[in-house]
DNA sequence: CTCATCTCAGCAAGACTGAGATGT
DNA sequence: CACATCTCAGTCTTGCTGAGATGA
């Protein structure tokens, strides 16, 4: 097993932690270039790939589902329907919810933003082949299965 | 391909960069964890182990070793300094220069640190074979050795 | 009464920036 | 002069907490 990482010594260079650690803020810095000038961030296109895939819910239910804060959720739809990407409206059936929805101005946003968000995985994944990116694809969610508690600690 | 991430669907479910940050949440909670009561923390860590791993050194040149930007780096030294597991001393070859050098209490220090992310690692990687985790690691480490520029932005 | 939902205010850690003082 | 080093002050983002108001 070659290894080669300048400067960085072993025990830190092998260090599952600190490498996933390191690789997500390549990540997130390919995430934060691709959406540039898009005034939107990952969370805003987690709320509305979700939006799309799963359909209209409330709040809480979204925020289950992109495991975004309940206290952040509220400044990301503000977001949202401010620029007229999603709608908040009352659930007659319950009305503690609000129901939210992707409009059409959303979807369009939505298909730019996975355009730019394809191209940073292939910037970031560039070293890797595709049965490898779909091999750490699966590790990586092995790993998040095997950890269902702690996805949002302190939410039940 | 099975997959199954509750509540979570397909698209967001499978970008690798939300993955690898999903990931580094759990292995930032797992860390913590795992240093708790100890009084330090990851890049404490990292000071200590490249100091034992690649000797002593000034402040910049740790900074470069474990990617802390050089005004964290100053924060972190005072902190190791103060709690006696490092010593810095001005360089006679460079006044600039500060040498930093591990002390007997932060070799101990660190030897507690070290057993205390083992099994930290281990709580991660849980459902993983340790073939698996090697998988991991070099794919990990490959991406990171891809992007050596973005390693630290505005650093040179 | 208990519980869920939405909202607001605020914290803490981490990564980073800019600028000044000092020295090579 | 340009450049490197150390330090300080402060910014921004993200993830999270606590508490209040409303309603099922």
């Amino acid at each position: 097993m070659k290894i080669a990482h300048e400067n960085v010594p072993g025990r830190l260079r092998s260090l599952p932690t600190r490498l996933i650690n390191q690789t997500a803020l390549l990540a997130a810095r390919a995430t934060e270039q691709a959406l540039a000038d898009t005034g939107s961030r990952r969370y805003h296109y987690a709320v509305l790939t979700t939006l799309r895939e799963a359909g209209a819910a409330s709040q809480a239910e979204l925020g289950r589902r992109t495991r975004i804060d309940r206290s952040d959720m509220v400044a990301v739809l503000n977001d949202l329907v401010a620029r007229g990407f999603a709608a908040r409206d009352a659930d007659p059936q319950d009305r503690r919810r609000n129901i939210v929805t992707l409009t059409e101005a959303g979807s369009a946003h939505l298909d730019d933003l996975d355009r730019r968000l394809d191209r940073a995985q292939d910037e970031l994944l560039a070293a890797l082949s595709a049965v490898e990116r779909r091999t750490l694809v699966d590790l990586l969610t092995r790993i998040l299965d095997a950890h269902p508690e702690s996805a949002a600690p302190g939410r039940t």
